[in-house]
DNA sequence: TGTACATCAGTGAACGCGCGTTCACTGATGTAC
DNA sequence: TGTACATCAGTGAACGCGCGTTCACTGATGTAC
């Protein structure tokens, strides 16, 4: 049953693919390893001969989901802080849980994880900040980085309250009013 | 053993209390029902002749937390913005797990959570819209309310960021960036 | 008011279940000659 | 290049453990007469 080289290479990286679409999907504690396993059409045990625990798997695989997230929305709309905005504070964004931004999905969940995966975690936030801060050619850095953080701060705040909420009118509401309050800046 | 239905309405209050400190503590789902009795220094199976269900428990618990910790702020800081973001914002409400507001601690489980406790949270959120807004007493409220959706979502996410992040500069500046963001409206 | 009985708050062990992890095993791949 | 053996990706059952919930039991409280 041994796989070549790249089969392997390649079923690793499908297991660290899945479990980011499960976390964001159902939490990090409800799903389980077997959950990923099975979802990424293998059995439980074969977990173990590519990591070497459920948080490693986490730290990768939530690291890897923030640092993809970003990368798209860099490319597609970065520089341009109305459209970054108006994307992450999208009803479609919050809805679409899999392939979801893990920050407001799993923020507080990550706050019990342990150091790995906060500090990938860390490690995209700021990267995240510096994307928004570069929204401001015009302003030093000095002022364009605090703004970023509160922006930011404000963009993860609307989508955890809005996917708590039950009132669909207020869920719709939280997003749009802090996607106008943002955008008015 | 039976006790007075003044004792048991007592142990009944504590156990909620014991509850929402608990979740708010270490999560909703690392935290069982016997870590509560245990912490309100009952035993296991007493739990089910005061709450039908670990759910109805966190309900009770999480939206009481809410309201309570509203109460608070009301009577303290109501009608003073700066003075509801800053004592919000502050490191002390960051590292004082036990009596923090639910929302940015639990606020992604809470997101899985069942009806009744997204219910009471909701109503929580809306409360919370309510004050916040109340603190601009010039502006309609189909202005004030809006402007407070979002600054409750920007206190809120930067409280969830400010807890996870490994760095405490970046944890420190998330808080005081977004408070100072906030305070200049 | 006093007595007899029903109620029920709280105990602590047990239940079934799902979890993260381990393990012996299989057989194709990789390697040494 | 061909052969013999070591490696190891993946399997699937088993492990110990903690979870939410149930249950028989205890004995003080509440109630009916």
């Amino acid at each position: 049953m041994r796989k070549s080289k790249q089969e392997a290479a390649e079923t690793r990286k499908r297991i660290v693919d899945v479990a980011a679409r499960e976390f964001n999907k159902s939490g990090i504690d409800r799903t389980g390893v077997a959950d990923v396993m099975t979802a990424a059409g293998l059995t439980t045990g074969g977990f173990y001969k590519h990591f070497s625990s459920k948080d490693q798997l986490i730290a990768e695989a939530l690291g890897g989901a923030l640092q993809k997230s970003l990368d798209s929305v860099e490319s597609r709309r970065g520089g341009d802080l109305d459209a970054i905005v108006a994307g992450y504070l999208s009803k479609k964004h919050r809805d679409s849980l899999e392939s979801s931004c893990p920050l407001p999905s799993v923020g507080s969940e990550l706050r019990l994880s342990e150091d790995d995966a906060r500090q990938a975690i860390s490690q995209g936030i700021e990267r995240f900040i510096s994307m928004i801060a570069a929204c401001f050619p015009d302003l030093p850095p000095k002022e364009a980085k605090p703004k970023a953080r509160a922006i930011l701060s404000a963009m993860v705040g609307a989508m955890v309250l809005s996917r708590i909420a039950t009132d669909s009118k207020l869920s719709d509401r939280l997003l749009s009013d802090t996607k106008s309050f943002l955008t008015r800046i």
